[in-house]
DNA sequence: CCTTGACCTTCCAATCGTTGGAACCCTCAT
DNA sequence: ATGAGGGTTCCAACGATTGGAAGGTCAAGG
């Protein structure tokens, strides 16, 4: 199976599957004589194991973690517990952190009232908002998600 | 003012306000003789708009439009408030894949015994989850936040 | 006056995950 | 044999931010 089909088969896209091998996330691929790649039903099943984890928000070192403990069959669960724990808690604060941001643009919107006259209370409240240090607090913990 | 001082007072990084006047986001800082960049109150208060506005997790091309705004003083409101509505939309669809990444693994975590023993339903359920279709829609609308 | 340290300047690189494109090679069907 | 549609490698860009090197400037104190 080339490239193109398993990146069909697993939604991975091609170029994700090059570069995941390339930094070593997966191991390299098996080659045709004409070097194209050849990916075995084995190999189908890492790449969505990497895509159901990318799915869930894991980052790509998360997911280097996961697969080995995935491919060590003495692994202790609680390792890989306390993995998806940590990742649940960065997903929280990350939803937080829009929840609060959404909330306060809420306020706003409600409060513009979003006619052809040029007052705005969305600006005004961006020139001179006076919650800055929460906001510095809030700026810090911000990521990818 | 120099850069340092406008920084602290701004709560923008230094190096963020020169990458900032580099790509347009605001204008260039005038200099003095030495060639260091000066600021005043009113270029103050601009970084000050743009650190608040990214709290809020504008992008800087929307900090850019909100910016043409708000030295239009003829502009209407109803501008702005379609510009925060779009980016509230924008943030709760981030919201509900965040929450349904958390809830998925959540459910997962709690089947986990996570003990010394090998066997991990999250695991189990990367390794093989029926959900294909409806995660790569997920998968589609995930972006940074 | 000179040194020291803390600041400023520009430029270039890295991060993270992903996509796009160029230039080239391979395979298969017409 | 020719063309379409794969594959291959390599290089660059996205967006926002940070880090660092190499050099200029400022204010303090010896």
């Amino acid at each position: 199976m080339n490239i193109g089909q398993a990146a069909a088969a697993s939604g991975v896209s091609a170029k994700m599957i090059r570069y995941y091998e390339q930094t070593g996330l997966i191991p390299h691929a098996a080659r045709t004589a004409s070097r194209y790649r050849d990916y075995s039903e084995s190999d189908l099943h890492t790449l969505r194991f990497v895509r159901r984890a990318r799915d869930l928000g894991f980052s790509v070192a998360e997911i280097g973690e996961l697969l080995g403990l995935w491919r060590d069959q003495t692994r202790r669960s609680a390792e890989v517990k306390q993995i998806a724990r940590d990742h649940i808690t960065v997903l929280e604060s990350k939803i937080r952190d829009l929840q609060e941001m959404a909330a306060t643009l809420g306020v706003l919107v409600d409060a513009c009232h979003g006619d052809s006259r040029p007052d705005c209370p969305i600006l005004q409240s961006l020139e001179a908002d006076p919650a800055g240090d929460e906001q510095v607090t809030v700026r810090a913990r911000r990521g990818a998600v």
